[in-house]
Parts: C-alpha cells; structure tokens; sequence
DNA sequence: CATGAATGAGTATTCATTCAT
DNA sequence: AATGAATGAATACTCATTCAT
C-alpha cells in the first residue's frame, strides 16, 4: 500500500504536468487526483519539482533502453534510420503523456545551467544524435548513403524526428505527419543517387 | 508619451515571457521593468492575457508579411523552399525573442479549443503549410520535383522548418543546424533523381 | 488613511509580539487585528520580519533619545545612574510593550551574526554602557566614587539596569524590585566609604 | 538500550532548544539528531511540549541541589552571597546550555497561569531568594550587614545573580561581567559602613 | 520498543486584479 | 493617463501528531 501510493503520484503527477505544465499544475491537485493529501507528497518527495525530475528521469530511463534495443544487425544502414522514426512514431501513439512531458521544453526555471531537468534532456539529444551519426559513419563508409558533413546531416535528422514526434503528438490525428512518408523522404535524402 | 508606454510595456512583456515564460512572469514585473505602475497595464490592457496575445498577433502579422514578400517569381521552385528555409534561419538569428514566443508552446492554459492565441498559431502553421503545398504542386507538375503524396510532403517540410528553427533559437552556436546542409538535404529529397 | 494603517499594523504587530512572541504569532492575527488583508503586510512591509525589525528600529531610536535627553548637569555623578534607574523604571511601568519586545530576547531565527536585530540590541547595550563608564570615570576622578576597575563596575550595573527593568516588566506588581531601594544599593557600592 | 534512547532524545532536545528555541525546534530534528524515529518521541513523552517540561524540571532538581549543597557553616554570611554569585559563574561556564534552557525565558505559550514550566521557573527564583533573604537576615542581625529593607535588597540581589548568569551565558567572553568584582560590588553595598 | 506511512490545521507569501482619487 | 492602496483566492510547503503493524 505504501509504494502503491508514491506511484500513484508519480502517475497522477505525470498525467497534469503533461496536460497542464509544470506551472499549471497544483500540488493540491496532485494530491487530490491521487487521493491522498498534501503533506504524502512533500514525505515522499522534497517538492514539486523533485516529483517532476523524478517522472523525467525514468521517463529519460525507458527512452535510452527503447533506443538500446533498436536491432544492430539490420541489413542496411538506413533501415537503422526508418527504425528510429518508427520508435518515435510508436511512442507518440502509444505514449502520447511521455512526449509530451519530453517534448514541451520544461519551463524555464526548470531548465538553468545545470537542473537535473535540463541535463536530462540533453543527454536524452546526445543518445539519438550519436545513434544517427553511427549510421551515417558507417552508411557513408559502406557506400550505401552519400551523407555529408555527417555532423549537418545529423543534426537535420535529429530535427526532423524530434518534429516528427512532436507533431504526432500535439496534433490532430489528420493533421499528423504521415511515418511511411517520413522514411521515404530519408530514403531519398540519405541513399547515392540511384541511376 | 501615451503610445510611447503601451509600446514600452509590450516589448518589456514580450522579453520577459519569451525569457521566463507566461507563467513565470508577474504582471509588478511588467510594470517595472517598464517603469510604469501596475494599474496602467490594466489601463491599456485587459489584463495580463492579452499583453500576451497581442504581442502574439503583431508578432503573427509580420510573419505573414515577411512569408508574403518571399519572392514569387523564382527560377526553380525549389528555390522558393530554400528561401523558406533561408527566412527562418533568418529570423532566429535576428530576432531570437520572437520567435521563442513562436515556439515555446504558449501554455496549455492559453492552448484551449478557441483562444485566439490557438487560433494564431494554427493559422501560422497554415500559412507555411499552404506556401510550402504551393511549391510542391508547381515543382511536381513542372517535372522539377517528384514529390508525393504531396500533403505528406508538406507536412514533412514543414516539421524541418519548425525544428530547424526552434533549434537555431534554442540551441548553443555551436550545436545549431546548418542551414546550407538543410537546403542541400531538401534538395537531395525534392528534385527528380538526377540520373 | 494609508500611513494610517501601515502604523496601525504595526502597533498590532508590537502588541502581539511582546505578548506572544515573534514565532507565535502569525501574519494573519497581525492582518485580522489591524482590520486589514494580510496581502496588505506585504504591500508595505517585505515579510513578517521586517514589521518586527521595523518595530525594533523604532524603539531603539526612541529609547537612544531617552538617553540622550537626561540631564547632563547633574550635582554629582551619582545622579546621573540614579537617573538611568529611574529611567528604565519608568519604561518599564509606562511603556511595558516596549521594555517586552527589547527584552525577550529575540528569537535565535532573528540573532544571527549581522541580523539588524542583533545590531541593535548590540547597540542599545553600548549605549547604556558607555553611559555609565561615562559617570564612574568623572566620578572617580571627582573623588566621588571609588569604583574600580571601570570596565568591571560598568558591566555589573548594566546587569542591575537590565534585570531591574525586565524584572518590573516580567513581575507581578508585589514582586517587582523597589527603584528607590535598588538607586540606594548603588549608592552604597559606589560612593566612597564615607567615614 | 532503551532508556538509553530516551534518554538520548532529552539530551539533543535540549541542545536543540538551547540553541533554536522551542519554537525553531521541530520534532523532526529532534528525532533525527537522535538517531530515532518521531512516533518513539511519541512513546516515551506525551509531546514536544513535555519533552521540553521534563528536561527543565531535571534542571531544575539539578540546580536545587546545588543551591542546597552550598556550605551552611560560613565564617561569614556574607561569604555565602559569595559562594552564590560563584556558584551561578560556574554554572553559566560549565553549563551554559542548561543556564540557557533557564534564562531564554521559556516561550510565552509555556509560561501562562499554571503551566509546569511557569511553576518551575517561580520555584526557582523562590529557592534563590530564600537562601538570599536568610542570609541578608542573620547578617542584619550578626551587625555583619546593614541591609534594609531585606525584603528589596533580596530582590535586588536577585537581579544581580540572574542577570550576571545570562550575561556570562550570552555574551563574548571579552564582554562578560566579571566574577570577582561583582562580589567586591556586593560586598561594598551590604557590609556595615566599616569605619 | 520501534517504525513507515499518513494527515489536519496551519503559515508565510504571491499574484492578478480593482478601487478611489 | 496615471497611481497608491488594497484585496480574494490561491499556493507551495511545514509541523506536531497519530495509525497500523
């Protein structure tokens, strides 16, 4: 019962923030829609920011293990590339809260020099930024893509599927960008001209 | 010297929610920072909502402006996308401010169903939507693209536009995009495999 | 109507905080007693710590006039510290709030090394102290007294200065020292032996 | 081990109350400085409030023994105000936590009408001043002194003890009253005029 | 004896907004 | 056009205390 109700904050918690954002969101709130009273939160955590660097950082968790175990021996480079759109296409669908929490920048005062929040999201950049610059590395070397300056390139995907996401998950689902659509321009951007 | 502390508290407002955000900026703030008192912001305004979205709409209409006097009588019509691409760089260089306001998502709390801060960013979105839609049915029927389906298409163009922009705003220097291997990357993606 | 009520809270807040003690009392009681919101402490004072150092500034500034206005041309130097007695006894009976709120320590929270509380009631003792030193050094010279070493003399009659006044503040009417009796004592131990 | 607790949780409360006040004390320090639990507190005393209560009136037996264990067999009588004015210098200098238990007037909400803590602070000013008054009566009537009316100068004394106790207790060694000379003082005021 | 979990009642402080002038 | 004074409604957080085990 006790691990029960930190988790259920933790959810309910996750759940505002997303809806809401940090600001917006009370820790009566919180406490009210997990149905214990104020004072549980502030035994279980140090504060409200503390409940939200905590939903950050295992959300930071399952993302780093869902990028850890995206197939390393595919045939291509580039079907490493369609994976990683379809992974985030995935967790827009299915996880639309997570994104969001992910995705609408924390508010400033979360995010200065070195808060945890903002460390998190970096890092969380860097894990997809050097995923996409292995594959180019070693498509350019294979001959399969024509990627160059890696480094621009990398950061132009990264924009891309950061966006892809991002859209996924605030719009309306026929305003949504489409995925198969999405690898098809990667195809056409990444892989040697074709003759 | 009327005029003159409305502008005032506008801009003061603007740097601040674009620096702090809405939530965290406090109407004694505006007044200060504008060396003004507080009841002349209510004076001039309704409250401290519509310091925002005012400053959104002025910012909305010279953005449509400046897509408006993109030019129209391009060689290629692909270079009507690089000119897109070389708009926004622009603007994130140039006026960072406004476009934080732009992108960092106005809070949820000014995101409902018909607010006009809603409203304005939706119809931003529509504006590049239907400029960008515009240079892929002419380059398609001009043989000059290949580009389909088309709406996929924009929609994709459109999440590099925005990510590219957001990215040259929020990032350090030495982590923004490229903007020459942006245009280059659309090109690669757009024009008629060159055999 | 407006210096009236920031005067007003702080008479409350005096009030309140010689009978209650600067931790046991709360900013509401301050509000509700003084007919006022408590947003209004704010308006005019930083927090609840600056209405007690407020407060304590102000005492001092009258007490160090009280100081200064005794008379300078007494017959003897005696005079002069049968004059600070009477004094303080005086205080002490018209003014018991004031002689509270100096003597009740203020609270650890309050004291720490450069707090202006601290400052004051340093300064308050130097005050009184210098005072004295003052009638033992031209007394003894006079051959009045025969008080020796000063500084030791001094600092034992701030002691009966102190505790007289917050003993007539603190005590029940019948056990409160006698003024004329305690001016007696001192007579005694600082006049030389008479023989 | 387990009165060994409790009597652990005394010691630090008094530290701590020593040091912070009552007020500024939470139970939660106390309970942790301890190396216990809060619901033990809650076993062995009834609150925070009789935590407090039982660490004065173990002072308090203390500290009347002391006073019974001074010598009775004095040449003088005098002599014994001196062992008094001794005894509280050693205190404040061997025990300056628990003379700052006694002095820092206990929180105002401890000291209304019947309150164990107001009935023991009374008890030992009681004890004080009979052993005074005793004193200054044989010395009235062994011609040793010449002090009139008993009643006051026992007060005055009083004063005298308590407040050279605090002032050793509080303030800077360089700035406290000397032992020494305020026996002379005492001496000098009550002995017969000796010509 | 001992504790992890939980809470009722505060507690100082903040903020957008309004009123009287 | 402008302001000094004032407020209703929150808001994050704290604390002494208790319950279930």
């Amino acid at each position: 019962m006790a691990r029960n109700k930190k988790k259920k904050i933790q959810e309910v918690a996750a759940g505002l923030f997303a809806s809401h954002g940090f600001d917006n969101t009370t820790t009566l709130q919180i406490a009210m829609e997990s149905k214990v009273t104020e004072p549980l939160l502030y035994y279980h955590f140090k504060g409200k920011e503390e409940i939200f660097t905590n939903i950050i950082e295992e959300l930071f968790q399952k993302y780093s293990e869902l990028i850890d175990e995206l197939p390393r021996d595919t045939e291509t480079e580039f079907e490493k590339i369609a994976n990683l759109v379809r992974l985030h296409s995935q967790i827009a669908e299915e996880h639309p809260q997570s994104a969001m929490l992910f995705l609408s920048n924390c508010p400033s005062k979360l995010m200065h020099k070195h808060h945890t929040c903002r460390d998190i999201l970096e890092k969380q950049q860097e894990i997809v930024s050097s995923y996409i610059q292995n594959c180019l590395q070693s498509g350019n070397a294979k001959k399969e893509f024509d990627a160059r300056p890696v480094d621009h390139i990398t950061l132009i995907l990264l924009c891309l599927v950061n966006e892809f996401m991002r859209m996924k998950t605030t719009r309306e689902k026929r305003d949504q960008p489409n995925m198969q659509a999405t690898i098809e321009l990667c195809r056409r951007a990444l892989l040697k001209a074709h003759l």
